[in-house]
DNA sequence: GGCTGGCACTCCCGCGCCGGGAGTGCCAAT
DNA sequence: ATTGGCACTCCCGGCGCGGGAGTGCCAGCC
């Protein structure tokens, strides 16, 4: 009884039932591979795969499928992460070069990476909490209101509208509001969002009294941002992929398709990144924490400007999918991303 | 052979089936509607609306189906857009009102809209090119490159990065920029972005030589901001309700989601606002353009801050919808996100 | 002990058949 | 113009029935 072989039979079943979607027999297993053994043979190592729950029989006398378990080991140790053509990169490298702004190369990145794996391609905006102050732009309008901008090393730029008890539209306050500006940007320029708000509750006592609430106002305004809900953004494309996995798929498209609006969800995916496997991590089918989606496995890796991590991306797909391909994906566009954001 | 009786039967029939989602016979009919008439007497209608093309049967000896043109008929004069009920108002009111910036309100516009309908809505940021100025900012990063900041009436906020000859870090550019940002700002301000970008043609004129470039720049800029297929962008929400209109659409659903990530496609729809009808334009079936949307009706109107339209917002579903509760809700959600963003 | 060919068995699947029922179209009568 | 009656059509669900793919097991073989 060879424990090898038998391996390599789960790998087999995995691949034909990836690529036919159907239930793959002893028999049919054997035209698609040269395994040098009988089509008995093949069964008894069947057997064994079931009885150690990797692979499952629809019902008596059909072909087997790979359960999660199945596909688990497969990507722990049946598969390696296909290496992309020359080709390929460079199409990736030059589709997401044309980008203009953050808004764009996320756009982008969503589309081309739902387009690489013909599925559900899930991409999160740069953290704001895992950013840092690029600038603090303080400006005044109508009568006592006050936009403040905040730019962030990874190009965010969010504004919040906070309200002032005077009116700054006079001289007194412009010649005010430069000196703020300043003192922010000196005090805030570089750091992390929470350092920078923590910081400016030494600032205020520098400053003239009145300016004080104003800083504090700011302060909070800075801490506002980094509520998760609120400011943690995520983008989707290709959700049509969903509809072309075949007809058994079809009951489980409502709930997936819930499960892809609960945005929450998803950052809370692409949050857990694990280390193994390039960085590529992969949660299979009920692996998922979210009931919505146990019929999908999602391949996910972070990404970020240099070696930091500020965000992740990667894919919805049904557990019938091409691992070894869309892992690649996830990993080079992730690479290329990051590239582009280091600029 | 009363006309009237005839299209009151139509109506019946667009009401029971949106209700049932089952071909309606004449039987079936009158046990929901009291028509003063007998089975036969409606059959009789029935094969002239048919003749007519504004109902179908799906096989002979099968109930009776509405067809585009038939709730065409009935949305244009059979049925009145439902009046919400008080409470229903207050709570659209309510949960608008929380909205902290433009992003916010567009996410819990689209939120809601397709909880009123449990369909999919579309929602259309306050278009750029309808748009006017409130605030130009300049702010210099890095060594030199200048990111100037757009604000506009309606909220939204564009930044471009922008380089330029000089290193503007330093005292005379902060000086000069000061001088320009003023200059800018008392040329653009209240005016729309087209007539903002050829004010400041003339604006160089006045200015250091130095600067004339860079305000060329910056005209440019703006110009950019209104190529549409860039800033026009719009959100969704609710595709899961697509799934769970029933099985006879299931073929549908690929392409329609597919329709549904061609954003250029919605706001192209979007924006072609009618006038009829309270403001509310819907398109049914094959009215529609584009071929993805055919098995489904769209009912969209716009909306904006005071009386000018700046975008649209609408929702998505089956033909086989419940034309006049859809209409209600989406008339309804545009008056109060014209409200909020009106301020 | 592991591998193999053979064989009986199971169960799905597609097919045709059939009866019931909903619905129609038509006609003669009012 | 409307109505009741009636014959007809066609869908739909259930049933039975091979055919076939696939399995499990066993006895033999290396």
């Amino acid at each position: 009884m060879s424990e090898d072989r038998r391996l390599r039979v789960l790998r087999a079943i995995v691949q034909d039932y990836v690529h036919t979607s159907e239930p793959v027999g002893s028999k049919a297993l054997l035209e698609r591979h040269h395994l040098g053994v009988s089509a008995a043979t093949v069964r008894n190592d069947m057997a064994v795969l079931e009885e150690e729950g990797l692979i499952a029989a629809p019902h008596t006398s059909a072909g087997r499928v790979p359960t999660d378990a199945g596909y688990r080991l497969f990507v722990d140790r049946l598969s390696a992460i296909k290496p992309m053509s020359a080709a390929e990169q460079r199409a990736i490298s030059q589709f997401l070069e044309g980008a203009v702004d953050l808004d764009d190369v996320v756009d982008r990145t969503v589309r081309l990476l739902s387009s690489l794996t013909r599925q559900v391609a899930v991409v999160q905006y740069p953290s704001l909490s895992r950013s840092s102050v690029r600038h603090v732009e303080l400006v005044p309008i109508g009568g006592e209101r006050l936009l403040v901008v905040l730019i962030t090393t990874t190009g965010r730029v969010e504004q919040r509208v906070i309200d002032v008890g005077t009116d700054l539209v006079t001289d007194d306050g412009e010649q005010a509001l430069a000196t703020l500006r300043a003192e922010l940007n000196r005090a805030t320029s570089g750091r992390t969002l929470a350092e920078a708000s923590t910081e400016l509750s030494g600032v205020p006592e520098r400053l003239d009294p009145a300016l004080r609430d104003l800083v504090r106002a700011i302060s909070t305004a800075l801490q506002d941002a980094l509520v998760e809900e609120r400011e943690e953004r995520v983008v989707l494309a290709g959700t049509a992929n969903l509809a072309r996995v075949g007809p058994d798929f079809t009951t489980s498209l409502g709930p997936v398709l819930e499960a892809l609006e609960e945005h929450v969800v998803l950052l809370k995916l692409l949050g857990t990144v694990a280390e193994e496997g390039g960085g590529v991590a992969v949660r299979i089918g009920h692996e998922n924490p979210y009931a919505g989606l146990h019929t999908t496995s999602m391949v996910t890796t972070g990404y970020g400007a240099g070696t930091d991590l500020v965000a992740g991306l990667g894919v919805v797909g049904p557990t019938r999918m091409d691992y070894p391909t869309t892992m690649a994906a996830v990993r080079a566009v992730a690479t290329y991303v990051s590239r582009i954001l280091a600029q």
